[in-house]
DNA sequence: TATTGTTATACTCTATAACTATA
DNA sequence: TATAGTTATAGAGTATAACAATA
C-alpha cells in the first residue's frame, strides 16, 4: 500500500524532457540517413507497423497534424525512403509506402532501440522485466498519459 | 531470456508523443495559475526540489539553457510564483525562491500528479508495483535514456 | 580572463487556414 | 457538401550569440 507516485513522477519528468528525447531519438537515427530524424522516424516508423497508410491514417496513429505527416513525408521521398502513390480506395488519397530503402532504415533503427532496451534490462530477472513491460504498457494504453477522448 | 524490447519500445514511443507530452502537462498544470504550463511547470518544480537556486544551477537539473530559465523566471516572476534576489554568495548571481503562492501551486500540481498515477497503480500488487517503480527509476538514471556525458 | 544573468535573434517544429481535387 | 492532400502562414519553444556586471 505504499505509495510509488513520487518517484514515478520524477522518473516521468526525466523521459519528458526534451534534451533527453533529443538525445534517445539522435542515438536512433544518427547515420541512417538522410532526412532521418526526431521528426521523420515517426513516420517511417509508423508506415513500418501499418504496412501502408494515407497522411491522415498516419496522422491519427502518430498525434500530429495531417499536414504535418505531408510534409514530413515529402522529405522521406525526396531522401528515396518512402513512395507516393494514388490509392486505388480513393482517388483523393495517396498511399505511402516503404521503398526497399526505408525498409531497411527502420530495421536499422529498430533494431539499435530493441538491442539497448534488452541490454540494460538484462541485469534484472525475466519475471521482474515482464512485470515492468506489462505495467508499462498499461500505463501508456490506459493509464494517466492515455487518450481519454471517445 | 524473452525479449521485451518491442513492446517497451512502443510504449516508450507513446510517452514521447508531443501530444501525450502536452495532454500530461495540461492535466497538471491547468487552472493552477497564470503563466504555469507545460514550459514553466519544470521550473516550478524543479525549484521546489532545489529549495533556491541560481537560472544556471536550475538549467542543469532541468536539461535547458541558462537564458531559457531565464526567461520562464520571468514569467513565474511577474505571476508572483517566484522572487529574484541578488545571492550573497556571489553578486553575479540572482537567487530564484518560490513564493508562498509559488509553493502552493507545486503542491497542487505534485497532488495531482502523485495521485493519478496512484490510482492507476492501485489496480497491480504492491510488490509489482515496487518492481515496475525500481525500474523504471533505473531506466532513467542509468539506462539507454541516460545522460552519459562525464 | 572567466562566469552569470539577461536580452535579441535565428531556427525548428507544429497547428491552423486556405486551396485544389475527388467523392 | 464533405474529405484528403498539399502548401502558406503564424505561433510556440528553444538554442545561440552578444552585452553588461561581477569575480
Amino acid at each position: 500500500m505504499s505509495s510509488h507516485g513520487k518517484e514515478i513522477a520524477i522518473a516521468l519528468g526525466k523521459l519528458l524532457r526534451r534534451d533527453v528525447r533529443q538525445r534517445i531519438y539522435v542515438s536512433l537515427t544518427d547515420g541512417v540517413g538522410e532526412g532521418v530524424n526526431e521528426s521523420t522516424y515517426p513516420v517511417l516508423s509508423g508506415l513500418e507497423r501499418c504496412g501502408s497508410a494515407t497522411a491522415a491514417e498516419l496522422s491519427a496513429v502518430l498525434g500530429l497534424d495531417r499536414s504535418v505527416v505531408s510534409r514530413h513525408a515529402t522529405t522521406l521521398e525526396e531522401a528515396g525512403l518512402l513512395n507516393r502513390a494514388p490509392d486505388e480506395r480513393d482517388r483523393r488519397w495517396t498511399a505511402l509506402t516503404l521503398t526497399d530503402a526505408g525498409k531497411r532504415a527502420v530495421e536499422v533503427m529498430r533494431e539499435r532501440l530493441h538491442e539497448s532496451i534488452d541490454d540494460f534490462l538484462s541485469e534484472w530477472p525475466d519475471d521482474q522485466v515482464s512485470v515492468f513491460t506489462t505495467i508499462l504498457t498499461a500505463f501508456t494504453t490506459n493509464g494517466p498519459i492515455a487518450d481519454r477522448t471517445p
